[in-house]
Order: C-alpha cells, then structure tokens, then sequence
DNA sequence: AATTAAATAGTGGTTTACCGCTATTTTCTA
DNA sequence: TAGAAAATAGCGGTAAACCACTATTTAATT
C-alpha cells in the first residue's frame, strides 16, 4: 500500500513538478493537491493523507495557522513543510508546532523523496542546508531559551509600515499613535528578531513572509 | 513541427513542473533543461531553441548577464523570463534587453502555454499582474526617460554590506573608504532605485536579487 | 480574582541616516 | 584621445533611528 501524500501549494509549476518527480516512484500515491489553506482544511477533513507537503506561503492562511490547525485535529497526518526561506526563526516555529520535516524548494529529486519517505516513517527530516544553521542557531542561543518569537498584532502592523518606507513619525500618524509608541514597538522588533537596524527587519520579514 | 523549448531553471521541482505541464502540449517539445548558467550558455552554442525560458536567478550568473549574452550571438532565440518577482525596475532591465516576454512563477498552466506560443510567434508576452504595474510605472516617470538602471560594482558591494545589516562607518572600514564616500554610494543607491531609505534598499535587493 | 502580556506614553540622550552641494582622480569607452 | 561615468572625499546641516529606562492602562488567560 503505497504512501497517501497531498500537496498544498498555489504554484501550479510547483505541484506539479513534484507529482511529476513522484511519478516514478512506485511506494508513493499524490492522493489531493490543494492551491488554497481554506480548500486544503476542508479537503482533509474528509479524507487524511500520510503525509502533507504544505507551502509556507498559501495566499488565504499562514503556513503556522494551517499546521496548527491541522496538528491539533489530525495529529497522525505527518507534516513536511516545503519552503524556499531558510530563515531559522521559521524553522524553528513549524518544527516546535510538530511538523516532522521542513524542505526546502530548490532540492534535488533524491532528497525530495527521500524526505517524503522519512518523515512517513515517523521520522524527522531537515534540509541538509538547514542542519547547520540550526546548530550555529543553538549555539548562539545557549543560555537564552524560549527564542521561537511571535510577534503581536501591533508589531506585525508597525514592521508592515517599516516595510512600505514609512518613517516612525508617519507610521504614529497612520496608527494614531504617540511617536514614543511606535519607537517602542520598533525596539521590540528588533530585539524579537534579533538583528541590528532597519535592514536586518526588512530582511527578516520579507524572507520569512511574517508580513 | 513542435516549438523547441529549453529550461534555465536550478530548481528541479520548477523544471520538472514546466515539463508536465508541457506534455499534453503536443506542438511544445523540451529539448533542453539546465541547471546553472554555465551549462546553459555552453548547451545553446551547439543546439538553439526557438524559445528559452529563463529563470532570473541561477546560481553561477545572473539573468540579465545571460540574455545578454545569448542575445548577442543568437538573437533568433526568443527568451521568456521566468520569475517570481514583481518588481518592475527588473521587468524593465529584462525586456529592455531583447527578452520577449516576462512570466511571473506563480502563473497558470494556461497562461504558461499561451505565453509560449506567443513568444514563440514572435509576439511580447508579459503576465498579467505585470501590465497594470508598467503603466503604473510609466505615468510616475512620463518626465524622466532613461530609467532602467544599473548600478555599479562599489554600489553593489555597498548595497550588500547594507543587507548585511553594517553602518556606513562600518562599510567605510570594510572597503577601507572614507565614511563621505560611503554615504555618497548609498545616496546614488536610493536615487537609482528610487526608494526612501533603508528598508526600501534591502526590500528591492532581495526581491530582485539584485545582490 | 489574580497574574501576565500587550499596548500605550513618556524622558533624555547618542548614533546613524539622509540630503545637497563641490571637487579631484581614476577608469571606461566611443 | 577626448569625454563620460565611476569612485573617491569633503562640508554643513537636518531628520530619523536607536537605546535604556520608567510607568499606566488594557486585554487575555489561568
């Protein structure tokens, strides 16, 4: 009985490809292929495959949200997250919320099957590309241990502004908020994401999609 | 007779999407997939494609260096560029080029056909989402006409160090630069990409990966 | 009902970015 | 080889970002 895999990902060029890197391979079945979060919940409440490739960009929900919810009600559906954003930050959050494997897009065919059938088996499976960067992630974070941030409503709005230009005297004006206020939140952003200046949020958001 | 059609893509699950979509089509045959710029450029010189689709972002050069090369001793080849980003200052340095179309990855199967045979017939093709933001961008710049800009190899080497999140004191350091200079080539940088500041450099920098 | 996290606003200060100039030297290219 | 573009460096100045605090009010959660 072969392995039961859907695939989540609004790019057509992508589910296919992977149906098409998949075709060869006798032990694995491509059972749904789903463009959106909304069509994706709905469909697996029906029917639950082995396995789930889920994009961490679908346009409708966040990849977090999606795994979340599914996690919490199927929780024997094993989740491989398929992305092209090798930001620690987001590794680390799908992993924590039980996802078996995180894979990213530009892999090779071997390692694409390699990871589906991994994970099948309960196992856990991570880019090779990532393993080092989690490492040195764990050795800078040695003593400080709850680093898998989420940021809140008002700093994903504020970090949104930072990104469209705006400056913390304009984004106040937008939010109608004290200046000080917005200076604050700023602060928090980068001590959550932990880089240096308007660049390293501007880096982070865009990599990561958080906004 | 089908249409020829190579693949420039280092993502095999791109690749291999575009052939399955491809094999319905009976008038599109691929005759060619390569992974890196390198091999591409070297596989043209023996056998042209009527129509290359090109990814902008491989891995050894970029996509402009490569459409300009290919163009140069093969115009007959009609390049559709194939990539996710949006950006308009990089749709523009494309087609300015000689490239025939511009396609954007998250595009549909019937679309990704069309724009193939468009191309083909010698026709322009440019992804829908794309039309509305080059008119966009034509009645900001009605005055000023040479837009499509290139920046230099210090501007680059500046925009990198900014990503990389470094104060201009620091960059000065780095290139051994006085701090003036520095400031001037992140001057000339928000004038030529024509964003506000910081974060409007490192959000075109990576979307167009520029850098 | 009590505790925590989030959102708000402030003080006071330093550092960095941004802007418009001028000007010289070097490098490229027509 | 003349002219253009790039790279260099400077001046004077304003605006914005960054930092470390304190502190109150408002959700959210247990």
């Amino acid at each position: 009985m072969p392995i039961k895999l859907a695939i989540a990902d609004d790019h057509p060029i992508v589910a296919k490809g992977i149906c098409n890197i998949l075709r060869d391979a006798a032990n694995i079945e491509v059972s749904d292929v789903y463009a959106n979060g909304t069509s994706l919940l709905k469909g697996i409440k029906e029917r639950q495959p082995d396995v789930l490739l889920l994009d961490m960009h679908l346009p409708d929900m966040s990849g977090p949200e999606l795994a979340a919810s599914i996690l919490k009600n199927y929780p024997q559906v094993h989740i491989l997250v398929l992305s092209s954003s090798d930001v620690i930050f987001q590794v680390k959050k799908m992993l924590k919320l039980g996802c078996m494997g995180y894979l990213l897009k530009d892999s090779d065919e071997t390692t694409i099957l390699q990871a589906i059938e991994t994970v099948y088996k309960g196992g856990q499976f991570l880019s090779p590309a990532l393993n080092q960067l989690l490492i040195e992630d764990m050795f800078r974070n040695k003593k400080s241990e709850k680093k898998t941030t989420t940021l809140t409503r008002r700093e994903k709005e504020v970090l949104q502004l930072i990104i469209d230009e705006h400056t913390n005297q304009e984004i106040a004006d937008k939010l109608f908020l004290s200046l000080h206020t917005v200076e604050n939140h700023r602060i928090s952003l980068l001590h959550k994401l932990e880089v240096k200046n308007t660049a390293g949020l501007v880096k982070i958001a865009l990599q990561t999609g958080l906004v």
